[in-house]
DNA sequence: GCGACAG
DNA sequence: ATCTTGTCGC
């Protein structure tokens, strides 16, 4: 009936309405945020992901992306693509309500769910402690790792040039992540706890991830995949759905 | 009241 | 995120 022989039957611990006023989401955030757990309680990772969302249509269609690598080795083992039309808007602090509905549906057409997700975007690193990291691994109840390109709230002391050199990331006395520099030389990433797992070894999962660019490479072929597709030119084998 | 503001 | 070309640097 439902999936049929396949799936990666995600056991979602309480669904919750996705269609709110920005008032009702910020109200449900702050209800779920004390459910992220921010101590290791990991299992074996065999198999990570990298999860994106790009739009179409001047924004119209939400396309999310979940890409399973490897690990360590980080050798890709299954992507899938989920589109749908578009339903909230971009407001700072609830962008997990206009990502998140695309990215459930992609997670559900994998044929077996990761063992950690490394998210595009802040995990407890956002005004009431639930980013979209956090959100998405209270939701599957999977560890994940926010991993956000730019600063959504928070203060911190300068980092060192070096790779692997990182700062805490402060709001008021709070410390809600880390500022990573996972390249010598170039802009840190914000790390922070998504779910099941410390923020020091988010800080560490995250540098065996990217080995050499920036980015984790579960969230550069993610954002390969969501994007880069649509604007640049892409030249990958695979089909549509599901392939290396 | 005036800025800041993930993707 | 997306609209968009070339350009400077390792």
């Amino acid at each position: 009936m439902d999936n049929p022989g396949s799936g990666a039957d995600l056991k979602l611990r309480h669904v919750h309405p996705w269609d709110l006023s920005p008032a009702e989401a910020r109200a449900l955030q702050m209800r779920l945020a004390p459910r992220v757990v921010r101590e290791d309680r990991l299992g074996e990772i065999r198999r990570v992901a990298g999860v994106d969302v790009g739009f179409e249509e001047g924004g119209r269609i939400t396309r999310a992306v979940v890409s399973v690598l490897s690990w360590p080795e980080l050798a890709p083992l299954e992507d899938v693509v989920a589109r749908s039309p578009t339903r909230f808007p971009y407001v700072p602090g609830l962008l997990s309500f206009r990502e998140l509905p695309a990215v459930l549906e992609a997670l559900e057409g994998l044929s077996a769910l990761p063992d950690l997700l490394f998210c595009d975007g802040q995990g407890i690193a956002h005004p009431r402690r639930f980013g979209i990291a956090a959100h998405l691994g209270v939701l599957t109840d999977l560890p994940a790792i926010g991993v956000g390109k730019t600063r959504l709230i928070g203060t911190h002391e300068a980092v060192p040039e070096e790779r692997g050199a990182w700062r805490a990331l402060y709001d008021k006395e709070e410390v809600i992540g880390a500022v990573l520099r996972t390249r010598t030389r170039v802009k840190p990433v914000y790390v922070s706890v998504g779910h099941c797992l410390s923020l020091e070894t988010a800080v560490e999962l995250v540098l065996k991830a990217a080995p050499r660019y920036r980015l984790p490479e579960p969230i550069r072929r993610a954002d390969r995949l969501a994007s880069q597709s649509t604007g640049r030119d892409q030249v990958l084998h695979g089909g549509v759905c599901s392939s290396p």
